[in-house]
DNA sequence: TTGAAGTATCGGAACCTTCCGATATAATTA
DNA sequence: TAATTATATCGGAAGGTTCCGATACTTCAA
């Protein structure tokens, strides 16, 4: 089709463009830091709207905007016990791509140059 | 300081917002659907402007947009040839994370449930 | 030198995100 | 019931991103 010149060599296994639209989607909702920090506390245990919000610094309302942002696509689960709210993973692929971030990027501020490369 | 409640217990290794600030950066660079095909490509192998702007289905001047931006970050490298420009992958970590939205949103379409989880 | 191909840059329109203060709702306690 | 605590939602200002047409630059060939 608008196949010219080796588009279909090394690239017949390409994820389709509408498939990187979702990942892009998702992507976008992970590129914030205070989002990748209620992620990266939320892979490690539980913590309601406020303590979210405390651990990132900000307004708790503004917390409550990110977990919406992030229970919509998907990323995660609510749940009410009295008059706090839970949120939890509901996405399992949210630990590796964390993993990654932590690998480039220190999961603590050290940690660089230990994975190599 | 700031740290009332248990701000201390679990997330002592919490990584710093200020790297989650760059990595956020990072992850919006990548969030775009033809930044993300470009990448895949760069990975598998060695392509011009005008090859990664057909594969992506826009104008070249687009694709050059792109890997400029990509450049910039430190994604990618430059290398002329005649007149053609090459980029490739500068950034290691690239190839895991990919890996990762591989997982998630399929190598090629399929690929789903694979890998578990 | 002229022309063509391949890339890069500029300026601006349209759209999206972030952040904030104000306000609303829900659960609990007095 | 009224007040308080914890979360959620709304409206809008400020700034950022994407896309596009126009144009410029660079390399090669005639």
């Amino acid at each position: 089709m608008v196949e010219t010149k080796r588009t279909n060599l090394r690239l017949s296994k390409l994820t389709s463009l509408e498939s990187l639209g979702q990942a892009a989607e998702c992507l976008r909702t992970l590129a914030h830091p205070h989002r990748l920090r209620i992620i990266q506390m939320l892979l490690a245990g539980r913590y309601t709207v406020g303590e979210l919000a405390e651990a990132c610094e900000i307004p708790s309302h503004m917390a409550s905007e990110h977990l919406r942002l992030m229970q919509r696509c998907g990323f995660l689960d609510v749940s009410k016990d009295g008059r706090c709210v839970y949120y939890t993973i509901a996405e399992p692929h949210l630990a590796s791509i964390m993993a990654c971030i932590e690998a480039r990027f220190g999961g603590s501020k050290a940690a660089r140059g230990s994975a190599s490369a």
